[in-house]
DNA sequence: ACATCATATATCCATATGTATATGCGTTGG
DNA sequence: CCAACGCATATACATATGGATATATGATGT
């Protein structure tokens, strides 16, 4: 079997660099294609062509207005990836802590000390 | 030029389901390799191999014991996708906050309704 | 109707992928 | 010292990919 397709979810769709980048320009509000081909450096194929592809797994939303065509983001098809990352969220965090209880332990030395 | 390799970073590693389901099991604490063969069902080269694209990137440390090799979550790697993510967790949080306010002012319209 | 502008799509290539099977290789136990 | 075990890797294959170029589609203004 072949690797699994960039549009069978947002998981895929958002691993490619690019598409990102234009996620973060969509971010700041609608736009059409040729403002993300200009801001991004990408020629306009490519842009379409991502854009397609976010389209199909649903993080952007297309809108008709005159000969342009308004991108814009759609926000909630990136909660499940924000939700299964969430869930690893206090595994590191656990470190960061017990980063903090060794400095707070370090801190009553030296004020153990100082007495 | 082919599609970014999913050995490049954390994003692509984890567009994969089935790396997604090893780092699930993973969470839980250290683990052999056939312990993740048996419990997701896959072949232990598959098993290997995937393993092998999580630690290129840094999600997975190894650690020899006796002819086992056992596997642990670094979580830290993850933390870049939620960062990611989580800049636009605003954006779909605002339209519940709208909502809320819609039912907020329906309340108040009910309540002056009663006086 | 026609020319023009804004996008989308078709086709090409090189490559990275996931799955499968078979095999290599180090560790342990007798 | 050798067999069994645990795991990693080599190879083969079908396929999806991203990039590039060229072309088609569709709306607009005249």
């Amino acid at each position: 079997m072949a690797r699994a397709a960039t549009t069978s979810d947002a998981f895929n769709a958002v691993a490619e660099p690019r598409r990102r980048e234009i996620l973060d320009v969509l971010a700041g509000g609608e736009r059409p294609v040729n403002d993300l081909v200009d801001l991004l450096d990408l020629a306009q194929p490519h842009v379409s062509r991502h854009l397609r592809v976010l389209r199909d797994v649903g993080v952007v939303d297309v809108r008709g207005e005159g000969r342009q065509r308004l991108y814009r983001l759609n926000p909630q098809a990136l909660k499940p990836i924000h939700d299964w990352v969430a869930g690893y969220r206090h595994l590191w965090e656990e470190r960061l802590d017990a980063l903090e209880d060794v400095l707070e332990d370090l801190k009553d030395q030296e004020n153990q000390e100082k007495d």
